[in-house]
DNA sequence: TCTTAGATGAAATAAGCATTTGAACCGAGC
DNA sequence: GCTCGGTTCAAATGCTTATTTCATCTAAGA
Protein backbone atom coordinates (compact mmCIF):
# COMPACT_ATOMS: atom_id res chain seq x y z
CA UNK A 1 0.00 0.00 0.00
CA UNK A 2 0.63 3.75 -0.11
CA UNK A 3 3.47 4.75 1.90
CA UNK A 4 1.15 7.92 2.45
CA UNK A 5 2.69 10.07 5.23
CA UNK A 6 5.95 10.67 4.88
CA UNK A 7 6.10 13.92 3.57
CA UNK A 8 4.91 14.85 0.75
CA UNK A 9 5.11 11.39 -1.52
CA UNK A 10 7.77 10.38 -3.44
CA UNK A 11 5.82 11.11 -7.59
CA UNK A 12 5.32 14.01 -6.24
CA UNK A 13 8.74 15.50 -5.04
CA UNK A 14 10.06 13.67 -8.10
CA UNK A 15 7.58 16.05 -10.06
CA UNK A 16 8.55 19.40 -7.96
CA UNK A 17 12.28 18.45 -8.43
CA UNK A 18 11.73 17.88 -12.45
CA UNK A 19 9.88 20.75 -13.01
CA UNK A 20 12.62 22.80 -11.36
CA UNK A 21 16.06 21.08 -13.11
CA UNK A 22 14.82 20.81 -16.20
CA UNK A 23 13.58 24.89 -16.53
CA UNK A 24 16.84 25.49 -15.15
CA UNK A 25 19.28 23.19 -17.12
CA UNK A 26 16.93 21.63 -19.77
CA UNK A 27 16.34 17.48 -20.86
CA UNK A 28 20.16 16.57 -21.67
CA UNK A 29 21.30 18.76 -18.85
CA UNK A 30 19.33 17.34 -15.78
CA UNK A 31 20.34 14.00 -15.22
CA UNK A 32 18.33 11.44 -13.74
CA UNK A 33 20.77 10.96 -11.09
CA UNK A 34 20.86 14.81 -10.07
CA UNK A 35 17.24 14.61 -9.92
CA UNK A 36 16.42 11.88 -7.58
CA UNK A 37 19.20 12.90 -5.04
CA UNK A 38 17.70 16.35 -4.83
CA UNK A 39 14.19 14.50 -4.37
CA UNK A 40 15.70 11.94 -2.09
CA UNK A 41 14.46 8.45 -4.12
CA UNK A 42 16.42 6.17 -6.01
CA UNK A 43 16.69 6.11 -9.24
CA UNK A 44 14.79 3.34 -9.73
CA UNK A 45 11.95 5.32 -8.64
CA UNK A 46 11.64 6.89 -11.93
CA UNK A 47 11.07 3.89 -13.72
CA UNK A 48 8.65 2.68 -10.89
CA UNK A 49 6.48 6.50 -11.88
CA UNK A 50 6.75 7.28 -14.97
CA UNK A 51 8.93 4.50 -16.40
CA UNK A 52 11.27 6.70 -18.26
CA UNK A 53 12.82 10.22 -18.30
CA UNK A 54 11.31 11.29 -21.74
CA UNK A 55 8.01 10.40 -20.13
CA UNK A 56 8.39 12.25 -17.26
CA UNK A 57 9.93 15.28 -19.35
CA UNK A 58 6.18 15.17 -20.64
CA UNK A 59 4.54 15.55 -17.51
CA UNK A 60 6.79 18.04 -16.31
CA UNK A 61 5.71 20.20 -19.66
CA UNK A 62 1.85 19.05 -18.85
CA UNK A 63 2.02 20.79 -15.35
CA UNK A 64 3.91 24.11 -16.46
CA UNK A 65 1.94 24.46 -19.24
CA UNK A 66 -1.25 24.14 -17.04
CA UNK A 67 0.74 26.48 -14.43
CA UNK A 68 1.25 29.12 -16.75
CA UNK A 69 -2.43 28.90 -18.26
CA UNK A 70 -3.81 29.40 -14.65
CA UNK A 71 -1.35 32.22 -13.59
CA UNK A 72 -0.53 34.19 -16.51
CA UNK A 73 -2.99 35.96 -19.51
CA UNK A 74 -1.24 36.19 -22.66
CA UNK A 75 -2.54 39.87 -23.05
CA UNK A 76 -1.10 41.47 -19.93
CA UNK A 77 -4.20 42.02 -18.59
CA UNK A 78 -5.58 44.37 -20.77
CA UNK A 79 -9.09 43.83 -22.54
CA UNK A 80 -10.19 42.70 -26.06
CA UNK A 81 -11.76 46.81 -26.23
CA UNK A 82 -8.57 48.72 -25.52
CA UNK A 83 -6.94 50.56 -28.72
CA UNK A 84 -4.39 47.96 -30.28
CA UNK A 85 -0.63 50.54 -29.19
CA UNK A 86 -2.30 49.75 -25.53
CA UNK A 87 -3.07 46.29 -26.17
CA UNK A 88 0.42 45.69 -27.84
CA UNK A 89 2.10 47.48 -24.32
CA UNK A 90 -0.15 44.85 -22.21
CA UNK A 91 1.62 41.92 -24.57
CA UNK A 92 4.95 43.01 -24.70
CA UNK A 93 5.21 43.26 -20.84
CA UNK A 94 3.56 39.88 -20.31
CA UNK A 95 6.23 38.34 -22.83
CA UNK A 96 9.09 40.09 -21.11
CA UNK A 97 7.59 39.30 -17.64
CA UNK A 98 7.44 35.54 -19.03
CA UNK A 99 10.72 35.52 -20.91
CA UNK A 100 13.28 37.79 -19.49
CA UNK A 101 12.57 38.92 -15.93
CA UNK A 102 15.66 38.05 -13.45
CA UNK A 103 14.69 35.20 -11.13
CA UNK A 104 10.79 34.93 -12.41
CA UNK A 105 10.82 34.19 -15.80
CA UNK A 106 7.94 31.32 -16.39
CA UNK A 107 9.09 27.80 -16.02
CA UNK A 108 7.35 27.51 -19.34
CA UNK A 109 9.52 30.04 -20.75
CA UNK A 110 12.25 28.57 -19.49
CA UNK A 111 11.37 25.17 -21.18
CA UNK A 112 10.57 26.70 -24.24
CA UNK A 113 13.73 28.33 -24.54
CA UNK A 114 16.12 24.96 -23.87
CA UNK A 115 13.57 23.31 -26.73
CA UNK A 116 14.52 25.77 -29.01
CA UNK A 117 17.91 25.95 -28.42
CA UNK A 118 18.78 21.85 -27.89
CA UNK A 119 15.10 20.34 -29.02
CA UNK A 120 15.19 17.20 -27.29
CA UNK A 121 13.01 14.86 -28.66
CA UNK A 122 9.97 14.72 -31.23
CA UNK A 123 7.74 13.34 -28.74
CA UNK A 124 7.38 16.42 -27.12
CA UNK A 125 6.56 18.66 -30.65
CA UNK A 126 2.74 18.55 -29.84
CA UNK A 127 2.40 20.27 -26.92
CA UNK A 128 5.18 22.49 -27.36
CA UNK A 129 2.86 23.62 -30.31
CA UNK A 130 0.41 23.87 -27.90
CA UNK A 131 2.30 26.13 -25.87
CA UNK A 132 3.81 28.03 -28.30
CA UNK A 133 0.92 28.79 -30.62
CA UNK A 134 -1.80 30.72 -28.90
CA UNK A 135 0.12 33.38 -27.76
CA UNK A 136 1.97 34.07 -31.27
CA UNK A 137 -1.25 33.58 -32.91
CA UNK A 138 -2.72 36.11 -30.85
CA UNK A 139 0.44 38.36 -31.48
CA UNK A 140 -0.29 37.83 -35.04
CA UNK A 141 -3.95 39.16 -35.31
CA UNK A 142 -3.23 42.23 -33.23
CA UNK A 143 -0.19 42.88 -35.69
CA UNK A 144 -2.22 41.98 -39.02
CA UNK A 145 -4.82 44.82 -37.11
CA UNK A 146 -2.41 47.80 -36.23
CA UNK A 147 -0.68 47.24 -40.05
CA UNK A 148 -4.17 47.86 -41.52
CA UNK A 149 -6.27 45.72 -44.15
CA UNK A 150 -4.00 45.79 -47.34
CA UNK A 151 -1.16 44.47 -45.10
CA UNK A 152 0.33 40.99 -47.22
CA UNK A 153 0.62 38.04 -45.49
CA UNK A 154 4.41 38.39 -45.55
CA UNK A 155 4.36 41.81 -44.07
CA UNK A 156 2.03 40.62 -41.58
CA UNK A 157 4.58 37.48 -40.40
CA UNK A 158 8.04 39.34 -41.07
CA UNK A 159 6.99 42.19 -38.17
CA UNK A 160 5.45 39.64 -35.65
CA UNK A 161 9.02 37.96 -36.37
CA UNK A 162 10.80 41.17 -35.50
CA UNK A 163 8.39 41.50 -32.52
CA UNK A 164 8.60 38.36 -30.87
CA UNK A 165 12.18 37.27 -31.83
CA UNK A 166 14.09 39.88 -29.72
CA UNK A 167 12.04 38.99 -26.58
CA UNK A 168 13.32 34.78 -27.16
CA UNK A 169 16.81 35.86 -28.19
CA UNK A 170 17.25 37.71 -24.92
CA UNK A 171 15.52 35.21 -23.17
CA UNK A 172 17.70 32.88 -24.66
CA UNK A 173 20.81 35.19 -24.11
CA UNK A 174 20.35 35.43 -20.44
CA UNK A 175 19.79 31.39 -19.87
CA UNK A 176 22.86 30.80 -21.98
CA UNK A 177 24.97 33.23 -19.33
CA UNK A 178 23.46 31.49 -16.86
CA UNK A 179 24.51 28.08 -17.82
CA UNK A 180 27.79 29.97 -18.56
CA UNK A 181 28.36 31.08 -15.02
CA UNK A 182 27.60 27.34 -13.83
CA UNK A 183 30.22 25.82 -16.13
CA UNK A 184 32.86 28.71 -14.62
CA UNK A 185 35.08 27.29 -11.93
CA UNK A 186 34.66 29.15 -9.07
CA UNK A 187 38.37 30.65 -8.77
CA UNK A 188 38.32 31.72 -12.67
CA UNK A 189 37.88 35.57 -13.67
CA UNK A 190 33.68 35.21 -15.97
CA UNK A 191 35.79 36.20 -19.07
CA UNK A 192 32.26 36.11 -20.41
CA UNK A 193 30.76 39.06 -18.28
CA UNK A 194 32.37 40.37 -21.52
CA UNK A 195 29.96 39.95 -23.75
CA UNK A 196 27.36 42.02 -24.91
CA UNK A 197 24.44 39.71 -23.35
CA UNK A 198 26.08 40.30 -20.24
CA UNK A 199 26.18 43.75 -20.28
CA UNK A 200 22.30 43.99 -21.22
CA UNK A 201 22.12 41.59 -18.11
CA UNK A 202 23.10 44.05 -15.88
CA UNK A 203 20.93 46.62 -17.29
CA UNK A 204 17.92 44.66 -17.00
CA UNK A 205 18.43 43.21 -13.49
CA UNK A 206 19.33 47.43 -12.80
CA UNK A 207 16.68 49.34 -10.30
CA UNK A 208 13.42 50.09 -12.88
CA UNK A 209 15.45 48.30 -15.59
CA UNK A 210 13.15 45.79 -16.54
CA UNK A 211 10.32 48.39 -16.75
CA UNK A 212 12.76 50.28 -19.15
CA UNK A 213 12.89 47.58 -21.27
CA UNK A 214 9.01 47.04 -21.92
CA UNK A 215 9.31 51.16 -22.48
CA UNK A 216 11.87 50.56 -24.78
CA UNK A 217 10.77 47.12 -26.70
CA UNK A 218 6.84 49.06 -26.89
CA UNK A 219 7.70 51.99 -28.19
CA UNK A 220 10.44 50.44 -31.02
CA UNK A 221 7.80 48.06 -31.82
CA UNK A 222 5.46 50.92 -32.94
CA UNK A 223 7.95 52.78 -34.55
CA UNK A 224 8.32 49.83 -36.98
CA UNK A 225 4.90 48.67 -37.36
CA UNK A 226 4.69 52.74 -38.11
CA UNK A 227 7.20 52.42 -41.22
CA UNK A 228 6.08 49.31 -42.60
CA UNK A 229 2.72 50.35 -42.61
CA UNK A 230 3.39 53.60 -44.31
CA UNK A 231 5.14 51.24 -47.04
CA UNK A 232 1.86 48.96 -47.27
CA UNK A 233 -0.21 52.07 -47.90
CA UNK A 234 2.28 53.55 -50.11
CA UNK A 235 2.19 50.45 -52.45
CA UNK A 236 -1.47 50.33 -52.33
CA UNK A 237 -1.86 53.89 -53.44
CA UNK A 238 0.53 53.26 -56.47
CA UNK A 239 -1.13 50.10 -57.35
CA UNK A 240 -4.20 51.90 -57.24
CA UNK A 241 -3.39 55.02 -59.38
CA UNK A 242 -1.64 52.42 -61.72
CA UNK A 243 -4.85 50.22 -62.10
CA UNK A 244 -7.06 53.60 -62.45
CA UNK A 245 -4.58 55.00 -65.20
CA UNK B 1 58.85 11.50 -41.76
CA UNK B 2 55.55 13.25 -43.16
CA UNK B 3 52.92 11.00 -45.68
CA UNK B 4 52.95 13.99 -47.81
CA UNK B 5 51.04 13.31 -50.62
CA UNK B 6 47.97 11.00 -50.30
CA UNK B 7 45.94 13.41 -51.34
CA UNK B 8 46.03 16.44 -48.46
CA UNK B 9 47.57 14.72 -45.11
CA UNK B 10 45.69 13.80 -42.57
CA UNK B 11 45.67 17.08 -40.37
CA UNK B 12 44.16 19.06 -42.88
CA UNK B 13 41.23 16.23 -43.49
CA UNK B 14 40.50 16.51 -39.63
CA UNK B 15 40.18 20.69 -39.72
CA UNK B 16 38.29 20.30 -42.95
CA UNK B 17 35.81 17.49 -41.31
CA UNK B 18 35.81 19.56 -37.88
CA UNK B 19 35.15 22.70 -39.36
CA UNK B 20 31.83 21.22 -41.15
CA UNK B 21 30.93 19.12 -38.64
CA UNK B 22 31.37 21.52 -35.69
CA UNK B 23 29.46 23.92 -37.26
CA UNK B 24 26.40 21.68 -38.34
CA UNK B 25 26.15 19.89 -35.01
CA UNK B 26 27.80 22.34 -32.31
CA UNK B 27 30.59 21.28 -29.90
CA UNK B 28 28.95 17.97 -28.29
CA UNK B 29 26.78 16.74 -31.36
CA UNK B 30 29.88 16.11 -33.52
CA UNK B 31 31.53 13.36 -31.97
CA UNK B 32 35.27 12.31 -32.51
CA UNK B 33 34.51 8.92 -33.80
CA UNK B 34 32.34 10.71 -36.87
CA UNK B 35 34.51 13.00 -37.51
CA UNK B 36 37.28 10.86 -37.88
CA UNK B 37 35.13 8.12 -40.03
CA UNK B 38 34.26 11.23 -42.62
CA UNK B 39 38.30 12.70 -42.78
CA UNK B 40 39.14 8.84 -43.07
CA UNK B 41 41.76 8.68 -40.37
CA UNK B 42 42.05 6.79 -37.08
CA UNK B 43 40.65 7.87 -33.61
CA UNK B 44 43.92 8.24 -32.31
CA UNK B 45 44.95 10.66 -35.32
CA UNK B 46 43.23 13.45 -33.05
CA UNK B 47 45.00 13.03 -30.15
CA UNK B 48 48.33 12.84 -31.95
CA UNK B 49 47.53 15.77 -34.43
CA UNK B 50 45.27 17.97 -31.34
CA UNK B 51 45.95 16.41 -27.79
CA UNK B 52 42.07 16.81 -27.45
CA UNK B 53 38.83 17.39 -28.75
CA UNK B 54 38.61 21.00 -27.05
CA UNK B 55 41.99 21.87 -28.74
CA UNK B 56 40.49 20.66 -32.04
CA UNK B 57 37.46 22.71 -31.21
CA UNK B 58 39.77 26.05 -30.61
CA UNK B 59 41.60 25.59 -34.07
CA UNK B 60 38.30 25.41 -35.88
CA UNK B 61 37.18 28.60 -33.85
CA UNK B 62 40.50 29.99 -35.23
CA UNK B 63 40.42 29.22 -38.62
CA UNK B 64 36.40 30.02 -39.06
CA UNK B 65 36.77 33.70 -37.52
CA UNK B 66 40.22 34.28 -39.84
CA UNK B 67 37.85 32.73 -42.77
CA UNK B 68 35.32 35.52 -41.78
CA UNK B 69 37.57 38.23 -41.87
CA UNK B 70 38.99 37.26 -44.74
CA UNK B 71 35.59 37.55 -46.82
CA UNK B 72 32.49 39.21 -44.95
CA UNK B 73 33.58 42.57 -44.13
CA UNK B 74 30.96 44.03 -41.78
CA UNK B 75 29.78 46.66 -43.32
CA UNK B 76 27.76 44.90 -46.54
CA UNK B 77 30.58 47.03 -48.81
CA UNK B 78 29.09 50.18 -47.49
CA UNK B 79 31.65 52.99 -47.26
CA UNK B 80 32.02 55.16 -43.83
CA UNK B 81 30.80 58.01 -45.95
CA UNK B 82 27.61 57.07 -46.68
CA UNK B 83 24.61 58.25 -44.77
CA UNK B 84 23.89 56.33 -41.63
CA UNK B 85 20.69 55.06 -42.95
CA UNK B 86 22.61 53.06 -45.95
CA UNK B 87 25.19 51.93 -43.79
CA UNK B 88 22.88 50.10 -41.41
CA UNK B 89 20.60 49.07 -44.54
CA UNK B 90 24.54 47.67 -45.32
CA UNK B 91 25.15 46.21 -41.98
CA UNK B 92 21.87 44.47 -41.37
CA UNK B 93 22.32 42.79 -45.25
CA UNK B 94 25.97 41.49 -43.84
CA UNK B 95 24.11 40.05 -40.72
CA UNK B 96 21.02 38.79 -42.40
CA UNK B 97 23.59 36.79 -44.93
CA UNK B 98 26.12 35.80 -42.24
CA UNK B 99 23.33 34.25 -39.97
CA UNK B 100 20.32 33.33 -41.80
CA UNK B 101 20.85 33.04 -45.60
CA UNK B 102 19.55 29.16 -46.09
CA UNK B 103 22.65 26.88 -47.12
CA UNK B 104 24.81 29.43 -46.91
CA UNK B 105 25.20 31.27 -43.55
CA UNK B 106 28.93 31.14 -42.30
CA UNK B 107 30.62 28.90 -40.24
CA UNK B 108 31.59 31.17 -38.22
CA UNK B 109 28.00 32.26 -37.03
CA UNK B 110 26.44 28.65 -36.68
CA UNK B 111 29.92 28.24 -34.69
CA UNK B 112 28.22 30.99 -32.68
CA UNK B 113 24.59 29.97 -32.72
CA UNK B 114 25.67 26.65 -30.99
CA UNK B 115 27.61 28.41 -28.75
CA UNK B 116 24.78 30.14 -27.84
CA UNK B 117 22.55 27.84 -27.59
CA UNK B 118 24.63 25.59 -25.16
CA UNK B 119 28.07 26.92 -24.15
CA UNK B 120 30.54 24.45 -24.66
CA UNK B 121 33.74 25.42 -22.51
CA UNK B 122 35.05 28.46 -20.88
CA UNK B 123 38.19 27.90 -22.81
CA UNK B 124 36.37 29.01 -26.14
CA UNK B 125 35.13 32.70 -24.39
CA UNK B 126 38.13 34.86 -25.75
CA UNK B 127 37.96 33.58 -29.04
CA UNK B 128 34.25 33.59 -28.58
CA UNK B 129 33.97 37.52 -27.79
CA UNK B 130 36.96 38.73 -30.21
CA UNK B 131 34.67 37.27 -32.87
CA UNK B 132 31.04 38.91 -31.30
CA UNK B 133 32.27 41.96 -30.07
CA UNK B 134 33.69 44.06 -32.88
CA UNK B 135 30.42 43.52 -35.35
CA UNK B 136 28.36 44.59 -32.14
CA UNK B 137 30.29 47.52 -31.38
CA UNK B 138 30.09 48.71 -34.71
CA UNK B 139 26.46 48.15 -34.90
CA UNK B 140 26.19 50.13 -31.08
CA UNK B 141 28.29 53.23 -32.81
CA UNK B 142 26.12 53.22 -35.93
CA UNK B 143 22.64 53.08 -33.69
CA UNK B 144 24.37 56.21 -31.25
CA UNK B 145 24.72 58.26 -34.56
CA UNK B 146 21.45 57.54 -35.46
CA UNK B 147 19.67 57.89 -32.30
CA UNK B 148 21.14 62.01 -31.83
CA UNK B 149 23.55 63.32 -29.12
CA UNK B 150 21.05 63.14 -26.37
CA UNK B 151 20.80 59.54 -26.78
CA UNK B 152 21.43 57.88 -23.08
CA UNK B 153 23.64 54.76 -22.76
CA UNK B 154 20.63 52.83 -22.39
CA UNK B 155 19.25 54.06 -25.48
CA UNK B 156 21.84 53.08 -27.64
CA UNK B 157 21.68 49.17 -26.03
CA UNK B 158 18.17 48.52 -25.58
CA UNK B 159 18.07 50.05 -29.18
CA UNK B 160 20.86 48.11 -30.83
CA UNK B 161 19.72 44.92 -28.85
CA UNK B 162 16.45 45.50 -30.59
CA UNK B 163 18.14 45.42 -33.81
CA UNK B 164 21.38 42.38 -33.35
CA UNK B 165 18.29 39.98 -31.46
CA UNK B 166 16.16 38.93 -33.90
CA UNK B 167 18.78 38.27 -36.45
CA UNK B 168 20.42 36.03 -33.67
CA UNK B 169 17.20 34.57 -32.79
CA UNK B 170 16.07 33.87 -36.27
CA UNK B 171 19.18 31.90 -37.13
CA UNK B 172 18.95 30.32 -34.05
CA UNK B 173 15.24 28.86 -34.61
CA UNK B 174 16.50 27.50 -38.02
CA UNK B 175 19.13 25.92 -36.56
CA UNK B 176 16.84 24.35 -34.01
CA UNK B 177 14.77 23.11 -37.21
CA UNK B 178 17.24 21.56 -39.04
CA UNK B 179 18.50 20.14 -35.80
CA UNK B 180 14.95 18.92 -35.26
CA UNK B 181 14.28 17.39 -39.44
CA UNK B 182 17.49 15.24 -38.18
CA UNK B 183 16.21 14.06 -35.02
CA UNK B 184 13.00 12.96 -36.78
CA UNK B 185 12.57 9.54 -38.39
CA UNK B 186 11.98 9.36 -42.29
CA UNK B 187 8.53 7.54 -42.14
CA UNK B 188 7.36 10.35 -39.17
CA UNK B 189 4.99 13.66 -40.07
CA UNK B 190 8.06 16.08 -39.32
CA UNK B 191 5.06 17.81 -37.03
CA UNK B 192 7.16 20.60 -36.00
CA UNK B 193 6.18 22.16 -39.66
CA UNK B 194 3.02 23.60 -37.67
CA UNK B 195 5.83 25.55 -35.30
CA UNK B 196 5.87 29.26 -36.26
CA UNK B 197 9.52 29.15 -36.87
CA UNK B 198 8.62 26.67 -39.83
CA UNK B 199 6.90 29.04 -41.45
CA UNK B 200 9.33 31.70 -41.46
CA UNK B 201 11.90 29.33 -42.77
CA UNK B 202 9.78 29.32 -46.06
CA UNK B 203 9.05 32.52 -46.60
CA UNK B 204 12.78 32.97 -46.50
CA UNK B 205 13.39 30.02 -48.41
CA UNK B 206 11.29 31.08 -51.23
CA UNK B 207 12.34 33.26 -54.07
CA UNK B 208 13.84 36.64 -53.10
CA UNK B 209 12.69 35.17 -49.23
CA UNK B 210 15.92 36.62 -48.56
CA UNK B 211 15.87 39.71 -50.10
CA UNK B 212 12.49 40.87 -48.80
CA UNK B 213 13.42 39.91 -45.20
CA UNK B 214 16.21 42.21 -45.59
CA UNK B 215 14.17 45.30 -46.50
CA UNK B 216 12.10 44.42 -44.07
CA UNK B 217 14.38 44.36 -41.22
CA UNK B 218 16.05 47.02 -42.78
CA UNK B 219 12.34 49.22 -42.45
CA UNK B 220 11.37 48.16 -39.18
CA UNK B 221 14.67 48.77 -37.40
CA UNK B 222 14.45 52.71 -39.11
CA UNK B 223 11.28 53.07 -37.76
CA UNK B 224 12.00 52.08 -34.12
CA UNK B 225 15.21 54.20 -34.06
CA UNK B 226 12.96 56.96 -35.36
CA UNK B 227 10.21 56.37 -32.38
CA UNK B 228 13.28 56.31 -29.82
CA UNK B 229 14.73 59.32 -31.43
CA UNK B 230 11.77 61.28 -30.89
CA UNK B 231 11.51 59.88 -27.18
CA UNK B 232 14.88 61.10 -26.53
CA UNK B 233 14.16 64.72 -28.22
CA UNK B 234 10.99 65.47 -26.52
CA UNK B 235 12.73 63.87 -23.41
CA UNK B 236 15.25 66.57 -23.90
CA UNK B 237 13.64 69.40 -24.78
CA UNK B 238 11.38 69.05 -21.69
CA UNK B 239 14.58 69.27 -19.87
CA UNK B 240 15.68 72.16 -21.32
CA UNK B 241 12.35 73.68 -20.92
CA UNK B 242 12.39 72.66 -17.05
CA UNK B 243 16.25 74.25 -17.00
CA UNK B 244 15.21 77.43 -17.87
CA UNK B 245 11.98 78.02 -15.47
C1' DT C 1 70.40 -2.22 -46.32
C1' DC C 2 69.51 -0.76 -41.84
C1' DT C 3 68.00 2.55 -38.58
C1' DT C 4 64.81 5.54 -36.77
C1' DA C 5 61.39 9.11 -36.10
C1' DG C 6 56.99 10.02 -37.68
C1' DA C 7 52.38 8.29 -38.56
C1' DT C 8 48.61 4.95 -38.37
C1' DG C 9 45.70 1.26 -36.63
C1' DA C 10 42.97 -2.00 -33.59
C1' DA C 11 41.80 -2.61 -29.29
C1' DA C 12 41.63 -1.28 -24.38
C1' DT C 13 40.26 2.05 -20.84
C1' DA C 14 37.50 4.91 -18.25
C1' DA C 15 33.74 7.89 -17.34
C1' DG C 16 28.89 9.34 -17.80
C1' DC C 17 24.52 8.10 -18.67
C1' DA C 18 19.55 5.84 -18.57
C1' DT C 19 17.57 1.79 -17.53
C1' DT C 20 16.87 -2.91 -15.35
C1' DT C 21 17.16 -6.33 -11.92
C1' DG C 22 16.04 -8.80 -7.98
C1' DA C 23 16.27 -8.64 -3.23
C1' DA C 24 14.62 -6.22 0.87
C1' DC C 25 11.29 -3.50 3.29
C1' DC C 26 6.82 -2.20 5.19
C1' DG C 27 2.18 -1.99 6.58
C1' DA C 28 -2.67 -3.40 5.86
C1' DG C 29 -5.74 -7.24 5.90
C1' DC C 30 -6.56 -12.22 6.85
C1' DG D 1 1.70 -14.27 12.99
C1' DC D 2 1.67 -14.39 8.18
C1' DT D 3 1.07 -13.15 3.64
C1' DC D 4 1.18 -10.11 -0.10
C1' DG D 5 1.22 -5.99 -3.03
C1' DG D 6 3.06 -1.64 -3.28
C1' DT D 7 7.46 0.65 -2.63
C1' DT D 8 12.43 1.34 -2.04
C1' DC D 9 17.16 0.06 -2.46
C1' DA D 10 22.10 -1.17 -4.03
C1' DA D 11 24.09 -2.98 -7.57
C1' DA D 12 24.38 -4.49 -12.33
C1' DT D 13 23.73 -3.72 -17.29
C1' DG D 14 24.45 -1.83 -21.54
C1' DC D 15 25.26 1.99 -24.35
C1' DT D 16 27.87 6.14 -25.99
C1' DT D 17 31.73 8.93 -25.26
C1' DA D 18 36.67 10.73 -25.28
C1' DT D 19 41.08 9.28 -24.50
C1' DT D 20 45.17 6.05 -24.19
C1' DT D 21 48.08 2.30 -25.29
C1' DC D 22 51.19 -0.05 -27.83
C1' DA D 23 52.21 -2.71 -31.81
C1' DT D 24 52.84 -1.95 -36.64
C1' DC D 25 53.82 0.39 -40.74
C1' DT D 26 56.43 3.81 -43.72
C1' DA D 27 59.89 6.30 -45.85
C1' DA D 28 63.92 9.27 -45.51
C1' DG D 29 68.80 9.43 -44.24
C1' DA D 30 73.01 6.84 -42.86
Amino acid sequence: MTNEHDQTDAKQRILDVALLRFSQQGYKGATVASICSQAQVNVAAINYYFHTKLELYTRVWEIALANELETNPFDGGIPESAPPEQRLHGRIRALIHRFIRPGAASQLAMLIIHELAEPSDPAIDQIRINAMKPPYTAMRELIKELLGQHATEQDIRFTTMSIFTPIFGLGLQQQSLYRRDQLTAEDQTPIHEQLPGAIMRRMIEAQGGIDSLIEHTTRFALGGIEAVRAKIESQHAAQTAQGQA
